[in-house]
RNA sequence: GGCCCCGUCGUCUAGCGGCCUAGGACACGGCCCUCUCAAGGCUGAAACGGCGGUUCGAAUCCGCUCGGGGCUACCA
Protein backbone atom coordinates (compact mmCIF):
# COMPACT_ATOMS: atom_id res chain seq x y z
CA UNK A 1 0.00 0.00 0.00
CA UNK A 2 1.23 3.74 -0.20
CA UNK A 3 0.88 6.75 1.49
CA UNK A 4 0.40 6.77 4.86
CA UNK A 5 -1.31 3.43 5.41
CA UNK A 6 -1.84 0.71 2.88
CA UNK A 7 0.02 -2.03 1.09
CA UNK A 8 1.35 -3.03 -2.06
CA UNK A 9 1.09 -5.85 -4.16
CA UNK A 10 4.03 -7.14 -6.27
CA UNK A 11 3.37 -9.07 -9.34
CA UNK A 12 5.82 -10.70 -11.84
CA UNK A 13 4.92 -12.13 -14.78
CA UNK A 14 5.20 -15.62 -15.07
CA UNK A 15 7.49 -17.62 -18.29
CA UNK A 16 4.22 -19.18 -19.00
CA UNK A 17 2.45 -16.03 -19.49
CA UNK A 18 -0.68 -17.85 -16.82
CA UNK A 19 -1.00 -15.95 -13.31
CA UNK A 20 0.18 -18.04 -10.19
CA UNK A 21 -2.84 -18.49 -7.75
CA UNK A 22 -0.41 -17.53 -5.32
CA UNK A 23 0.00 -14.03 -6.67
CA UNK A 24 -3.90 -13.81 -6.18
CA UNK A 25 -3.47 -15.20 -2.85
CA UNK A 26 -0.89 -12.57 -1.52
CA UNK A 27 -3.32 -9.97 -3.72
CA UNK A 28 -6.34 -10.87 -1.50
CA UNK A 29 -4.71 -10.15 1.76
CA UNK A 30 -2.81 -7.44 0.64
CA UNK A 31 -6.36 -6.07 -0.96
CA UNK A 32 -8.06 -6.51 2.65
CA UNK A 33 -5.19 -5.14 4.75
CA UNK A 34 -5.23 -2.09 2.14
CA UNK A 35 -9.21 -1.63 2.71
CA UNK A 36 -9.00 -2.10 6.46
CA UNK A 37 -6.05 0.62 6.88
CA UNK A 38 -7.42 3.01 4.40
CA UNK A 39 -4.64 2.93 2.05
CA UNK A 40 -4.11 2.13 -1.46
CA UNK A 41 -3.12 -1.16 -2.96
CA UNK A 42 -0.53 -0.96 -6.00
CA UNK A 43 0.01 -3.66 -8.64
CA UNK A 44 3.54 -3.26 -9.79
CA UNK A 45 4.83 -5.55 -12.67
CA UNK A 46 8.45 -6.68 -11.75
CA UNK A 47 9.30 -7.87 -15.15
CA UNK A 48 13.29 -7.37 -14.62
CA UNK A 49 13.75 -10.97 -15.87
CA UNK A 50 14.00 -10.28 -19.56
CA UNK A 51 14.87 -14.22 -19.96
CA UNK A 52 11.55 -15.58 -19.05
CA UNK A 53 9.18 -12.47 -19.96
CA UNK A 54 5.86 -12.94 -21.34
CA UNK A 55 4.33 -10.54 -24.20
CA UNK A 56 0.89 -11.55 -23.00
CA UNK A 57 1.04 -12.67 -19.58
CA UNK A 58 0.47 -9.03 -18.63
CA UNK A 59 -3.00 -8.63 -19.60
CA UNK A 60 -3.93 -12.43 -18.59
CA UNK A 61 -2.35 -10.54 -14.53
CA UNK A 62 -4.78 -7.64 -15.03
CA UNK A 63 -8.03 -9.81 -16.01
CA UNK A 64 -7.11 -13.01 -14.15
CA UNK A 65 -6.95 -10.28 -11.01
CA UNK A 66 -10.01 -8.21 -11.98
CA UNK A 67 -11.97 -11.62 -12.44
CA UNK A 68 -11.23 -12.48 -9.20
CA UNK A 69 -12.64 -8.69 -7.87
CA UNK A 70 -9.29 -7.63 -6.65
CA UNK A 71 -8.88 -3.93 -8.53
CA UNK A 72 -5.88 -2.16 -7.76
CA UNK A 73 -6.22 1.38 -7.43
CA UNK A 74 -2.73 2.41 -8.78
CA UNK A 75 -0.74 -0.13 -11.44
CA UNK A 76 0.28 0.03 -15.26
CA UNK A 77 -2.82 0.23 -17.00
CA UNK A 78 -4.78 2.36 -14.09
CA UNK A 79 -2.05 4.79 -13.55
CA UNK A 80 -1.06 6.50 -10.47
CA UNK A 81 1.04 8.97 -9.25
CA UNK A 82 4.60 6.85 -8.97
CA UNK A 83 3.98 5.43 -12.75
CA UNK A 84 5.61 3.99 -14.62
CA UNK A 85 4.26 0.76 -12.39
CA UNK A 86 6.92 -1.17 -14.87
CA UNK A 87 9.90 -1.92 -13.45
CA UNK A 88 11.07 -2.33 -17.19
CA UNK A 89 10.07 0.95 -17.50
CA UNK A 90 12.26 2.55 -14.25
CA UNK A 91 15.76 1.55 -15.21
CA UNK A 92 17.16 4.76 -15.42
CA UNK A 93 15.07 5.40 -11.50
CA UNK A 94 17.87 2.32 -10.30
CA UNK A 95 21.20 3.55 -11.46
CA UNK A 96 21.46 6.26 -9.69
CA UNK A 97 21.22 4.52 -6.75
CA UNK A 98 23.34 1.67 -7.88
CA UNK A 99 26.24 4.34 -8.51
CA UNK A 100 25.63 5.74 -5.44
CA UNK A 101 26.11 2.16 -3.01
CA UNK A 102 29.32 1.42 -5.30
CA UNK A 103 30.96 4.99 -4.11
CA UNK A 104 29.94 4.82 -0.90
CA UNK A 105 32.01 1.43 -0.70
CA UNK A 106 28.74 -0.54 0.16
CA UNK A 107 29.01 -2.69 -3.13
CA UNK A 108 31.07 -3.60 -6.43
CA UNK A 109 31.59 -4.76 -9.57
CA UNK A 110 32.10 -8.17 -10.27
CA UNK A 111 33.37 -9.76 -13.61
CA UNK A 112 33.40 -13.31 -12.95
CA UNK A 113 31.79 -15.46 -15.58
CA UNK A 114 28.76 -17.03 -15.45
CA UNK A 115 30.75 -20.23 -15.85
CA UNK A 116 33.63 -19.30 -13.21
CA UNK A 117 30.22 -18.69 -10.81
CA UNK A 118 28.89 -21.75 -11.73
CA UNK A 119 32.06 -24.24 -10.75
CA UNK A 120 32.66 -22.24 -7.83
CA UNK A 121 29.11 -23.17 -6.36
CA UNK A 122 29.95 -27.20 -7.52
CA UNK A 123 32.86 -26.96 -6.54
CA UNK A 124 31.01 -25.59 -3.05
CA UNK A 125 28.57 -27.99 -2.97
CA UNK A 126 30.69 -31.18 -3.33
CA UNK A 127 33.35 -30.08 -0.44
CA UNK A 128 30.25 -29.69 1.71
CA UNK A 129 31.94 -26.70 3.38
CA UNK A 130 29.28 -24.38 5.74
CA UNK A 131 30.13 -21.18 4.07
CA UNK A 132 29.04 -20.57 1.03
CA UNK A 133 28.74 -17.91 -1.67
CA UNK A 134 30.61 -15.57 -3.71
CA UNK A 135 34.06 -15.90 -3.04
CA UNK A 136 34.67 -12.54 -3.74
CA UNK A 137 37.65 -12.66 -6.16
CA UNK A 138 36.42 -9.29 -7.68
CA UNK A 139 36.53 -7.34 -4.64
CA UNK A 140 39.18 -4.41 -4.94
CA UNK A 141 40.14 -5.08 -8.22
CA UNK A 142 40.06 -2.99 -11.26
CA UNK A 143 38.47 -4.28 -14.34
CA UNK A 144 42.34 -4.80 -16.00
CA UNK A 145 43.43 -6.56 -12.55
CA UNK A 146 40.48 -8.97 -13.02
CA UNK A 147 40.98 -8.95 -17.09
CA UNK A 148 44.62 -11.02 -16.31
CA UNK A 149 42.81 -13.35 -13.85
CA UNK A 150 40.45 -16.81 -16.03
CA UNK A 151 36.63 -16.86 -15.28
CA UNK A 152 36.46 -13.03 -16.88
CA UNK A 153 33.45 -11.70 -18.57
CA UNK A 154 33.43 -7.99 -20.25
CA UNK A 155 30.39 -6.59 -18.56
CA UNK A 156 30.75 -6.94 -15.40
CA UNK A 157 27.60 -6.82 -12.67
CA UNK A 158 27.74 -5.28 -8.93
CA UNK A 159 27.04 -6.84 -6.25
CA UNK A 160 26.34 -6.08 -2.23
CA UNK A 161 29.49 -6.05 0.06
CA UNK A 162 27.80 -7.62 2.63
CA UNK A 163 29.23 -6.56 6.26
CA UNK A 164 29.93 -9.36 9.17
CA UNK A 165 27.56 -7.64 11.18
CA UNK A 166 24.94 -7.40 8.99
CA UNK A 167 21.30 -7.68 10.95
CA UNK A 168 19.70 -11.13 10.41
CA UNK A 169 16.65 -10.60 12.58
CA UNK A 170 13.64 -8.73 11.45
CA UNK A 171 9.99 -7.82 12.56
CA UNK A 172 7.34 -9.15 10.05
CA UNK A 173 3.52 -8.61 10.92
CA UNK A 174 2.71 -11.83 11.22
CA UNK A 175 5.06 -14.00 12.62
CA UNK A 176 6.82 -11.31 14.81
CA UNK A 177 10.68 -11.84 15.47
CA UNK A 178 12.50 -13.86 12.83
CA UNK A 179 15.77 -14.81 12.27
CA UNK A 180 17.24 -14.79 8.82
CA UNK A 181 20.44 -16.43 7.34
CA UNK A 182 23.57 -14.33 6.44
CA UNK A 183 23.05 -12.99 2.74
CA UNK A 184 26.14 -14.08 0.47
CA UNK A 185 27.18 -11.17 -1.96
CA UNK A 186 24.02 -10.49 -3.78
CA UNK A 187 24.10 -9.33 -7.42
CA UNK A 188 22.04 -5.85 -7.35
CA UNK A 189 22.58 -5.01 -10.91
CA UNK A 190 22.89 -7.81 -14.25
CA UNK A 191 25.03 -7.50 -16.88
CA UNK A 192 22.31 -6.26 -19.16
CA UNK A 193 21.58 -3.24 -16.87
CA UNK A 194 18.83 -4.29 -15.43
CA UNK A 195 18.36 -4.23 -11.72
CA UNK A 196 17.89 -7.79 -9.78
CA UNK A 197 14.38 -8.53 -8.14
CA UNK A 198 16.03 -7.15 -4.58
CA UNK A 199 17.22 -3.76 -5.73
CA UNK A 200 14.89 -2.81 -7.84
CA UNK A 201 11.94 -3.96 -5.01
CA UNK A 202 13.86 -1.93 -2.34
CA UNK A 203 14.17 1.25 -4.42
CA UNK A 204 10.66 0.71 -6.12
CA UNK A 205 8.83 0.10 -2.36
CA UNK A 206 10.60 3.22 -1.25
CA UNK A 207 9.96 6.00 -4.22
CA UNK A 208 6.45 4.66 -4.35
CA UNK A 209 5.54 5.04 -0.34
CA UNK A 210 5.42 1.35 0.46
CA UNK A 211 4.55 0.58 4.17
CA UNK A 212 3.68 -3.19 3.69
CA UNK A 213 5.06 -5.50 1.73
CA UNK A 214 3.30 -8.76 1.41
CA UNK A 215 4.83 -11.52 0.07
CA UNK A 216 5.56 -15.43 0.29
CA UNK A 217 7.59 -16.58 2.99
CA UNK A 218 10.08 -17.82 0.60
CA UNK A 219 11.27 -14.67 0.42
CA UNK A 220 12.06 -14.37 4.35
CA UNK A 221 15.61 -15.42 3.73
CA UNK A 222 16.34 -12.24 1.03
CA UNK A 223 14.83 -10.01 3.35
CA UNK A 224 18.39 -9.41 5.37
CA UNK A 225 19.87 -8.10 2.34
CA UNK A 226 16.46 -5.87 1.71
CA UNK A 227 16.99 -4.17 5.07
CA UNK A 228 20.65 -3.63 4.54
CA UNK A 229 19.51 -1.93 0.69
CA UNK A 230 17.34 0.44 2.55
CA UNK A 231 19.90 1.33 5.66
CA UNK A 232 22.82 2.14 2.91
CA UNK A 233 20.20 4.61 1.21
CA UNK A 234 19.15 6.12 4.71
CA UNK A 235 15.26 4.56 4.08
CA UNK A 236 12.97 3.74 6.26
CA UNK A 237 12.12 0.01 6.51
CA UNK A 238 8.63 -0.84 5.67
CA UNK A 239 6.72 -3.50 7.56
CA UNK A 240 6.88 -7.13 5.98
CA UNK A 241 3.98 -9.42 5.99
CA UNK A 242 5.48 -12.84 4.98
CA UNK A 243 2.75 -15.16 4.17
CA UNK A 244 2.40 -18.88 4.24
CA UNK A 245 2.78 -20.87 0.99
CA UNK A 246 0.03 -22.62 -0.55
CA UNK A 247 1.11 -26.32 -0.57
CA UNK A 248 0.32 -29.00 -3.13
CA UNK A 249 -1.23 -32.44 -1.25
CA UNK A 250 2.75 -33.32 -1.04
CA UNK A 251 3.80 -30.55 0.91
CA UNK A 252 5.41 -28.92 -1.64
CA UNK A 253 5.50 -25.49 -2.47
CA UNK A 254 2.53 -24.98 -5.22
CA UNK A 255 3.32 -25.11 -8.73
CA UNK A 256 1.81 -25.87 -11.80
CA UNK A 257 3.88 -29.28 -12.39
CA UNK A 258 2.18 -30.45 -9.85
CA UNK A 259 -1.26 -29.09 -9.34
CA UNK A 260 -3.75 -27.58 -12.57
CA UNK A 261 -5.41 -25.77 -9.87
CA UNK A 262 -1.78 -23.14 -9.10
CA UNK A 263 -3.02 -21.94 -12.70
CA UNK A 264 -5.27 -19.20 -11.46
CA UNK A 265 -6.82 -19.19 -14.93
CA UNK A 266 -8.11 -22.84 -14.30
CA UNK A 267 -10.50 -21.92 -11.93
CA UNK A 268 -12.40 -19.61 -14.57
CA UNK A 269 -11.99 -22.24 -16.63
CA UNK A 270 -14.14 -25.12 -14.62
CA UNK A 271 -16.54 -22.84 -14.08
CA UNK A 272 -15.74 -21.77 -10.68
CA UNK A 273 -17.71 -18.29 -9.50
CA UNK A 274 -14.77 -15.23 -8.53
CA UNK A 275 -16.83 -15.36 -5.31
CA UNK A 276 -16.16 -18.72 -3.74
CA UNK A 277 -12.50 -19.10 -5.21
CA UNK A 278 -12.56 -15.81 -3.15
CA UNK A 279 -13.75 -16.99 0.21
CA UNK A 280 -11.52 -19.76 0.03
CA UNK A 281 -8.56 -18.43 -0.70
CA UNK A 282 -9.16 -15.92 2.40
CA UNK A 283 -9.60 -19.72 4.41
CA UNK A 284 -6.21 -20.72 3.25
CA UNK A 285 -4.18 -19.58 6.58
CA UNK A 286 -6.91 -17.68 7.95
CA UNK A 287 -9.54 -18.41 10.60
CA UNK A 288 -13.13 -17.93 10.13
CA UNK A 289 -15.95 -17.46 13.08
CA UNK A 290 -17.48 -21.07 13.77
CA UNK A 291 -19.52 -22.21 11.60
CA UNK A 292 -19.56 -18.82 8.94
CA UNK A 293 -17.04 -20.09 5.95
CA UNK A 294 -18.83 -18.43 4.03
CA UNK A 295 -18.05 -14.83 4.35
CA UNK A 296 -18.24 -12.07 2.36
CA UNK A 297 -14.97 -9.99 1.44
CA UNK A 298 -16.53 -6.75 3.30
CA UNK A 299 -16.96 -8.99 6.41
CA UNK A 300 -12.92 -10.64 5.83
CA UNK A 301 -11.90 -6.89 5.63
CA UNK A 302 -13.70 -6.01 8.82
CA UNK A 303 -12.04 -8.40 11.03
CA UNK A 304 -9.21 -8.32 9.32
CA UNK A 305 -5.80 -8.56 11.28
CA UNK A 306 -2.16 -9.95 10.59
CA UNK A 307 -1.75 -11.99 13.10
CA UNK A 308 -4.70 -14.10 12.61
CA UNK A 309 -2.67 -15.47 9.48
CA UNK A 310 -1.41 -18.25 10.27
CA UNK A 311 2.60 -19.27 9.60
CA UNK A 312 2.05 -22.88 8.36
CA UNK A 313 1.30 -23.19 4.44
CA UNK A 314 -2.03 -24.94 3.61
CA UNK A 315 -2.94 -27.84 1.69
CA UNK A 316 -5.28 -27.02 -1.21
CA UNK A 317 -8.28 -29.02 -0.75
CA UNK A 318 -10.33 -28.67 -4.07
CA UNK A 319 -13.58 -30.58 -1.88
CA UNK A 320 -13.89 -27.03 0.34
CA UNK A 321 -13.75 -24.89 -3.24
CA UNK A 322 -16.21 -27.12 -4.91
CA UNK A 323 -18.48 -27.38 -1.59
CA UNK A 324 -18.38 -23.51 -1.41
CA UNK A 325 -19.12 -23.02 -5.07
CA UNK A 326 -22.08 -24.81 -5.09
CA UNK A 327 -23.08 -22.80 -1.99
CA UNK A 328 -22.43 -19.66 -3.54
CA UNK A 329 -24.34 -20.73 -6.96
CA UNK A 330 -27.46 -21.88 -4.44
CA UNK A 331 -27.29 -17.97 -3.06
CA UNK A 332 -27.79 -16.51 -6.97
CA UNK A 333 -31.15 -15.91 -8.12
CA UNK A 334 -32.30 -18.05 -10.71
CA UNK A 335 -31.71 -14.81 -13.15
CA UNK A 336 -28.58 -14.23 -12.17
CA UNK A 337 -27.42 -18.01 -12.57
CA UNK A 338 -28.42 -18.36 -15.85
CA UNK A 339 -26.76 -15.38 -16.91
CA UNK A 340 -23.70 -16.85 -15.18
CA UNK A 341 -23.98 -20.11 -16.54
CA UNK A 342 -24.13 -18.59 -20.15
CA UNK A 343 -21.10 -16.02 -19.45
CA UNK A 344 -19.03 -19.23 -18.07
CA UNK A 345 -20.15 -21.23 -21.87
CA UNK A 346 -19.23 -17.72 -24.13
CA UNK A 347 -15.30 -17.59 -22.58
CA UNK A 348 -15.05 -21.41 -22.23
CA UNK A 349 -15.63 -21.15 -25.92
CA UNK A 350 -18.78 -23.89 -25.92
CA UNK A 351 -20.94 -21.21 -27.22
CA UNK A 352 -20.76 -18.13 -29.59
CA UNK A 353 -21.37 -14.85 -29.28
CA UNK A 354 -24.71 -15.49 -30.52
CA UNK A 355 -26.62 -17.09 -28.42
CA UNK A 356 -29.90 -18.73 -29.93
CA UNK A 357 -32.82 -17.35 -27.89
CA UNK A 358 -34.09 -20.62 -27.35
CA UNK A 359 -31.26 -21.96 -25.57
CA UNK A 360 -31.41 -18.28 -23.78
CA UNK A 361 -35.10 -19.47 -22.88
CA UNK A 362 -34.05 -22.66 -21.84
CA UNK A 363 -31.22 -21.91 -19.22
CA UNK A 364 -33.49 -19.20 -17.84
CA UNK A 365 -36.10 -22.28 -17.06
CA UNK A 366 -33.98 -24.47 -16.25
CA UNK A 367 -31.87 -22.56 -13.65
CA UNK A 368 -33.88 -23.24 -10.79
CA UNK A 369 -33.99 -27.23 -11.36
CA UNK A 370 -29.92 -27.51 -11.64
CA UNK A 371 -28.86 -24.73 -9.07
CA UNK A 372 -28.56 -27.19 -6.32
CA UNK A 373 -27.43 -29.81 -8.13
CA UNK A 374 -24.35 -27.90 -9.34
CA UNK A 375 -20.99 -27.81 -7.95
CA UNK A 376 -18.90 -25.82 -11.24
CA UNK A 377 -20.78 -23.84 -13.82
CA UNK A 378 -19.58 -26.31 -16.58
CA UNK A 379 -22.16 -29.18 -14.96
CA UNK A 380 -25.19 -26.87 -16.19
CA UNK A 381 -24.86 -27.87 -19.99
CA UNK A 382 -24.56 -31.76 -19.39
CA UNK A 383 -27.26 -31.43 -16.75
CA UNK A 384 -29.53 -29.35 -19.68
CA UNK A 385 -28.50 -31.04 -22.77
CA UNK A 386 -31.73 -33.36 -23.18
CA UNK A 387 -33.70 -29.82 -22.72
CA UNK A 388 -31.15 -28.14 -25.28
CA UNK A 389 -31.16 -30.85 -28.02
CA UNK A 390 -34.39 -31.26 -30.45
CA UNK A 391 -36.49 -34.00 -30.47
CA UNK A 392 -34.43 -35.78 -33.73
CA UNK A 393 -30.89 -34.98 -32.21
CA UNK A 394 -31.79 -36.66 -28.90
CA UNK A 395 -34.00 -39.45 -30.73
CA UNK A 396 -30.85 -40.32 -32.97
CA UNK A 397 -28.62 -40.67 -29.16
CA UNK A 398 -31.22 -44.29 -28.92
CA UNK A 399 -28.62 -45.40 -31.58
CA UNK A 400 -24.63 -43.59 -30.86
CA UNK A 401 -24.90 -42.79 -27.18
CA UNK A 402 -23.42 -45.23 -24.95
CA UNK A 403 -24.83 -43.83 -21.80
CA UNK A 404 -28.39 -43.48 -23.38
CA UNK A 405 -28.44 -47.07 -24.13
CA UNK A 406 -26.80 -48.37 -20.94
CA UNK A 407 -30.28 -45.97 -19.49
CA UNK A 408 -32.33 -47.72 -21.67
CA UNK A 409 -30.65 -51.27 -20.70
CA UNK A 410 -31.10 -51.21 -17.04
CA UNK A 411 -35.19 -50.81 -17.43
CA UNK A 412 -37.10 -53.30 -15.89
CA UNK A 413 -39.43 -55.40 -17.73
CA UNK A 414 -42.64 -53.75 -16.98
CA UNK A 415 -41.15 -50.21 -18.88
CA UNK A 416 -43.08 -50.58 -21.84
CA UNK A 417 -46.68 -50.96 -20.10
CA UNK A 418 -45.93 -48.02 -17.94
CA UNK A 419 -44.48 -45.75 -20.66
CA UNK A 420 -47.92 -46.86 -22.63
CA UNK A 421 -49.60 -46.06 -19.40
CA UNK A 422 -48.07 -42.10 -19.23
CA UNK A 423 -48.93 -42.07 -22.59
CA UNK A 424 -52.42 -42.36 -22.28
CA UNK A 425 -52.81 -40.10 -19.53
CA UNK A 426 -51.05 -37.45 -20.73
CA UNK A 427 -52.66 -37.06 -23.95
CA UNK A 428 -55.31 -36.03 -22.46
CA UNK A 429 -53.88 -33.66 -19.85
CA UNK A 430 -55.00 -29.93 -19.99
CA UNK A 431 -52.47 -28.15 -18.21
CA UNK A 432 -49.07 -28.81 -19.18
CA UNK A 433 -47.41 -28.16 -15.89
CA UNK A 434 -44.99 -30.03 -13.30
CA UNK A 435 -47.92 -30.48 -10.54
CA UNK A 436 -50.58 -31.23 -12.99
CA UNK A 437 -47.70 -33.73 -14.85
CA UNK A 438 -47.13 -35.10 -10.77
CA UNK A 439 -50.66 -35.50 -9.91
CA UNK A 440 -51.54 -37.00 -13.62
CA UNK A 441 -48.35 -39.51 -13.50
CA UNK A 442 -49.04 -40.75 -9.56
CA UNK A 443 -52.64 -41.84 -10.59
CA UNK A 444 -51.67 -43.47 -13.67
CA UNK A 445 -48.86 -45.14 -12.90
CA UNK A 446 -48.35 -45.68 -9.11
CA UNK A 447 -51.74 -45.75 -8.04
CA UNK A 448 -53.25 -47.41 -11.11
CA UNK A 449 -50.69 -49.78 -11.77
CA UNK A 450 -49.33 -50.30 -8.11
CA UNK A 451 -46.21 -49.18 -8.06
CA UNK A 452 -43.33 -47.81 -6.38
CA UNK A 453 -42.92 -44.24 -7.63
CA UNK A 454 -39.10 -45.39 -7.82
CA UNK A 455 -40.09 -47.36 -10.21
CA UNK A 456 -43.25 -45.54 -11.76
CA UNK A 457 -40.97 -42.68 -12.64
CA UNK A 458 -37.89 -44.79 -14.05
CA UNK A 459 -39.09 -45.50 -17.73
CA UNK A 460 -40.60 -42.05 -18.37
CA UNK A 461 -37.38 -40.53 -16.88
CA UNK A 462 -35.11 -42.32 -19.47
CA UNK A 463 -37.55 -41.59 -22.26
CA UNK A 464 -37.48 -38.15 -21.36
CA UNK A 465 -34.08 -37.72 -20.57
CA UNK A 466 -31.74 -39.89 -21.91
CA UNK A 467 -30.56 -41.02 -18.40
CA UNK A 468 -31.54 -42.24 -14.85
CA UNK A 469 -30.76 -39.51 -13.24
CA UNK A 470 -31.78 -36.45 -14.09
CA UNK A 471 -33.24 -33.03 -13.06
CA UNK A 472 -36.49 -33.19 -11.29
CA UNK A 473 -38.82 -35.23 -13.42
CA UNK A 474 -42.25 -32.94 -14.11
CA UNK A 475 -40.25 -29.80 -13.87
CA UNK A 476 -38.19 -30.70 -16.91
CA UNK A 477 -41.06 -32.03 -18.47
CA UNK A 478 -43.00 -28.84 -18.12
CA UNK A 479 -39.88 -27.38 -19.36
CA UNK A 480 -40.09 -29.83 -22.49
CA UNK A 481 -43.35 -29.11 -23.69
CA UNK A 482 -46.28 -31.66 -24.27
CA UNK A 483 -45.26 -32.55 -27.73
CA UNK A 484 -41.24 -33.20 -27.54
CA UNK A 485 -42.46 -35.74 -24.17
CA UNK A 486 -45.27 -37.42 -26.04
CA UNK A 487 -42.87 -38.03 -28.61
CA UNK A 488 -40.18 -39.20 -26.89
CA UNK A 489 -42.45 -41.83 -24.83
CA UNK A 490 -43.72 -42.86 -27.34
CA UNK A 491 -39.99 -43.38 -29.04
CA UNK A 492 -38.40 -45.09 -26.43
CA UNK A 493 -41.81 -47.24 -26.32
C1' G B 1 25.39 -30.21 2.89
C1' G B 2 24.53 -25.14 5.21
C1' C B 3 21.07 -21.50 6.96
C1' C B 4 16.04 -20.31 7.93
C1' C B 5 10.65 -21.27 8.58
C1' C B 6 6.99 -24.62 10.37
C1' G B 7 4.46 -29.15 13.13
C1' U B 8 -3.78 -30.01 16.41
C1' C B 9 -8.71 -34.88 12.90
C1' G B 10 -7.48 -37.05 5.68
C1' U B 11 -7.90 -31.40 4.52
C1' C B 12 -8.91 -26.00 6.23
C1' U B 13 -8.94 -24.35 11.13
C1' A B 14 -10.37 -22.96 16.90
C1' G B 15 -7.21 -23.35 21.10
C1' C B 16 -2.64 -18.70 23.30
C1' G B 17 -1.47 -23.09 31.53
C1' G B 18 -6.78 -25.25 34.30
C1' C B 19 -13.37 -23.67 30.65
C1' C B 20 -10.20 -29.73 26.33
C1' U B 21 -13.21 -36.70 28.21
C1' A B 22 -9.72 -30.83 22.23
C1' G B 23 -14.63 -27.17 19.21
C1' G B 24 -16.28 -25.89 13.95
C1' A B 25 -16.11 -26.70 8.51
C1' C B 26 -15.10 -29.82 4.08
C1' A B 27 -14.61 -34.83 2.82
C1' C B 28 -16.21 -39.82 4.64
C1' G B 29 -20.07 -43.56 7.17
C1' G B 30 -25.22 -44.19 9.02
C1' C B 31 -30.32 -42.51 9.47
C1' C B 32 -34.38 -39.20 7.88
C1' C B 33 -36.67 -36.61 3.76
C1' U B 34 -37.50 -38.13 -1.38
C1' C B 35 -39.67 -39.28 -8.66
C1' U B 36 -33.51 -40.29 -9.76
C1' C B 37 -29.48 -37.19 -8.39
C1' A B 38 -28.74 -33.34 -5.39
C1' A B 39 -29.96 -29.93 -1.55
C1' G B 40 -31.55 -30.07 3.59
C1' G B 41 -31.96 -32.21 8.78
C1' C B 42 -30.01 -35.59 12.53
C1' U B 43 -25.96 -38.62 13.75
C1' G B 44 -21.05 -41.39 13.74
C1' A B 45 -15.87 -42.19 13.11
C1' A B 46 -11.53 -39.05 12.97
C1' A B 47 -6.01 -35.11 15.61
C1' C B 48 -2.48 -32.39 19.89
C1' G B 49 4.68 -36.31 15.71
C1' G B 50 8.06 -38.40 19.78
C1' C B 51 10.99 -37.88 24.31
C1' G B 52 12.48 -35.15 28.34
C1' G B 53 11.82 -30.82 31.43
C1' U B 54 9.11 -26.36 34.00
C1' U B 55 4.42 -26.47 36.86
C1' C B 56 -0.26 -28.44 41.73
C1' G B 57 -1.75 -28.71 36.41
C1' A B 58 0.45 -28.61 29.51
C1' A B 59 -2.23 -29.05 22.93
C1' U B 60 -0.70 -24.50 25.13
C1' C B 61 6.11 -22.62 28.13
C1' C B 62 11.51 -24.62 27.45
C1' G B 63 15.12 -28.24 25.39
C1' C B 64 16.20 -32.24 22.33
C1' U B 65 14.67 -35.38 18.54
C1' C B 66 11.93 -36.71 14.35
C1' G B 67 9.19 -34.93 10.28
C1' G B 68 7.75 -31.36 6.44
C1' G B 69 8.89 -26.97 3.77
C1' G B 70 11.78 -22.77 1.88
C1' C B 71 16.28 -20.49 0.45
C1' U B 72 21.15 -21.44 -1.00
C1' A B 73 20.85 -17.76 -9.32
C1' C B 74 23.32 -12.16 -13.44
C1' C B 75 14.61 -16.08 -11.37
C1' A B 76 11.13 -13.72 -9.13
Amino acid sequence: MTDSTGARLRVAPSPTGDPHVGTAYMALFNLAYARKAGGKFALRIEDTDRARFREDSEQQIFESLRWLGLDWDEGPDVGGPYAPYRQSERLETYRPHVERLIAEGHAYYCWCSPQRLAELRDAQAKSKQADTGYDRLCLGMTRDERAKLPGFSDTPVVRMLIPDDAPLTFSDVIRGAVKAPRPDDQVILKADGFPTYHLAVVVDDHLMGITHVVRGEEWISSTPKHILLYRWLGWDVPAFAHMPLLRNQDKSKISKRKNPAARLLWFRERGYLPEALRNFLQLMGYPCEEGHEVTSFAEFVDGFEWSKVNTVGPVFDLKKLDWLNGAYIRALSDDELAARIEEHLRYAGTWGEAVPARHREILRQGAPIIKERLVTLDEALPKLGFLLADDDDFLAGWESDESMREARGGLRDDAVQVIDAAVDALAGLADWNADALHETLQAALVDGLALKPKFAFAPVRVAVTGSRVSPPLFESMAILGRDSCLRRLRALR
